[in-house]
DNA sequence: AATGAATGAGACTTCATTCAT
DNA sequence: CATGAATGAAGTCTCATTCAT
């Protein structure tokens, strides 16, 4: 006997897959409400129905979408867990930080226009807070194991400048001097710097 | 007998800052987009057509406040120009952003607001611009006086780092901070730290 | 002791006239419900309330166009009237129509406009009837004086001939060729042609 | 399963005909400005929605009336295009003007209409320009092919006289005597007439 | 599973009319 | 007599959602 059950499984996925991507793209882009599902169909290169044959409303597949963002911030503190070195894990952190944000600023559009729909304020804010909170977390244990003092605030600030040079290069990409920045901190906190 | 000329004017004028400041503060609050004609006059207490009589569109309204936004963030930068001793308008500037923001978190969302809104995007990138390149030369200008190494950079790593903050409070207001916060860098960036 | 009341109703029938002309010629220009109350005041260079003051409503307004309409209509028949010589007669109408018509086409335009409103349409009704009876009327008493067969049908024919001209003229303004035809009529409907 | 290209295509073209038609009914007794989308919606019975669905705007709805209105003309001369013997030809366009006008005055009411939309005047009087060039050109022939002086002329007169009569009719329909007119003017044209 | 035609609530906008001064 | 700010009904248009096939 064919495993149909399975096939259909996974087009079920892929499709469901596909239009995720899709929308968090155009919610990016466009906000929430400047995207509408014709655009997301349209783009998908599927019908409206199917949309609604995958998720129950506009608003559901924005919660959706929130939970994809937040696998992928997750997926980007796990990347760096693994490293034991304090000063190399700053390091890391913070370069892995821009060469994502100069490849792909979607997720910072979408976290920021979420936070701007009341109706997935709730929603939002919970996942920007774990986000943060996860944030500020990493950094102050290396703050800590560094030996630095007031490992917190001192987190909260790279924290800040952090996500403030993120979104200084997101609204004035054409010139802002990322690299420049990224060097910049990543001699103001380098091993030499620090431990001195 | 009509109203006197300088009594239109007068009801005008008021009206009109009247519809503005409504509109300020929704925008702010749930978008342009999550902004309705309808919330605005409910909000300000005037009828739909009443906007109509004076802003020709909705997209006028907005360029209108965006036109606001402008003036007041002006008066800012006006407010601490006059103080002449470099560290004392660093401490100044800092303590206003910081006093400014904990009252007043609406320039800030409008800001972010109309920047993800594709149709005033081009409109809010010449304020946003306008308003950056402000504060990082006023930064710059600060530490150049102080005689710090590399002003430009470290000019716009505080920008970085006020905006950061702002923002980590604007979307955790309840668990930020804040005052922490303006204090730990009041002291980093006081005269003492910045001159050994 | 001053006439004051009688200058106060020089006053009002002056404005009064002057707001009905203004509004015949934006009717004319934009149509019935393409002209707003605003278009009328600005034009005539007074408020929105002045003109209430002197029509109960646009209705009203468009009624008393109509009758000024009528009025106007009646002058052109009485100038040519006192004329007892038929050819003449003949002649003169023919002549006044066109070079009325060159000057301005106010009129029908108006007249157009008011019979395609359903608001009016039995008002304008009343007016187009008058003013055709009154048009094949007059030819039909020329026809019948010079003695020509049909005189009805042919001062029917002449009515439809002259409005024709006019409508085709109206709607290629710039390339109908309106003297020509003036001509080739005038000729047609001479003395050396009708009476042979 | 969805319905094949070709149901989906069917519909489409139903339902836009159906529309289009209403439309074209209403706009030509109420003119453009006096017809609303709604009204358009109710006669159609269909949802205000579904005709945005079809035409992006009630100006785009009354250029496809226009288009439509250009092809049901050109199939009036097509109609007589094809008969060799000028006289036939003279009588038979005539008689179908006409004909065609007692049963549906709806395209003379909405040509008329139109012309008067400041709004369409650009895309009327090309459709005018055009309706009224192809009937000069085809009255002209006729003349030229029967040895008549001043063709050109004679073209421009009967075009008026058909205009006009129409035009007189139209709005006047209960009293007018269209049959009456036709014949009379059917005999003024007639081969015997003509030749002489 | 898939399509897109169809709906209808609600958005933006216009404008005749009223009214305080 | 005169003004124009203010209203609100109604018009144009959009879009999330439903549904027959």
């Amino acid at each position: 006997m064919p495993r149909t059950e399975e096939q259909f499984q996974s087009i079920r996925e892929k499709t469901r897959a596909h239009i995720l991507s899709t929308s968090l793209e155009l919610f990016a882009r466009k906000g929430f409400k400047g995207t509408t599902i014709s655009d997301i169909a349209k783009a998908a290169s599927i019908s409206k129905g199917l949309a609604y044959n995958y998720f129950n409303s506009k608003h559901d597949l924005m919660k959706a979408v929130l939970n994809l963002l937040v696998i992928e911030i997750e997926q980007l503190f796990d990347a760096v867990n693994h490293i034991s070195d304090p000063y190399e894990k700053l390091k890391v952190t913070i370069q892995s930080t821009f060469d994502n944000l100069k490849h792909d600023e979607t997720f910072w559009r979408l976290y920021v226009s979420f936070i701007l729909q009341p109706e997935v304020k709730e929603e939002a804010e919970i996942i920007t807070n774990g986000f943060l909170d996860g944030a500020f977390k990493l950094f102050e244990n290396i703050f800590k194991q560094i030996g630095i003092k007031n490992p917190k605030q001192e987190a909260k600030l790279l924290g800040a400048i952090v996500d403030g040079i993120s979104f200084h290069y997101i609204f004035n990409r054409d010139t802002y001097p990322l690299t420049q920045m990224k060097n910049f901190l990543l001699k103001k906190y380098s091993k030499e710097n620090l431990s001195k």
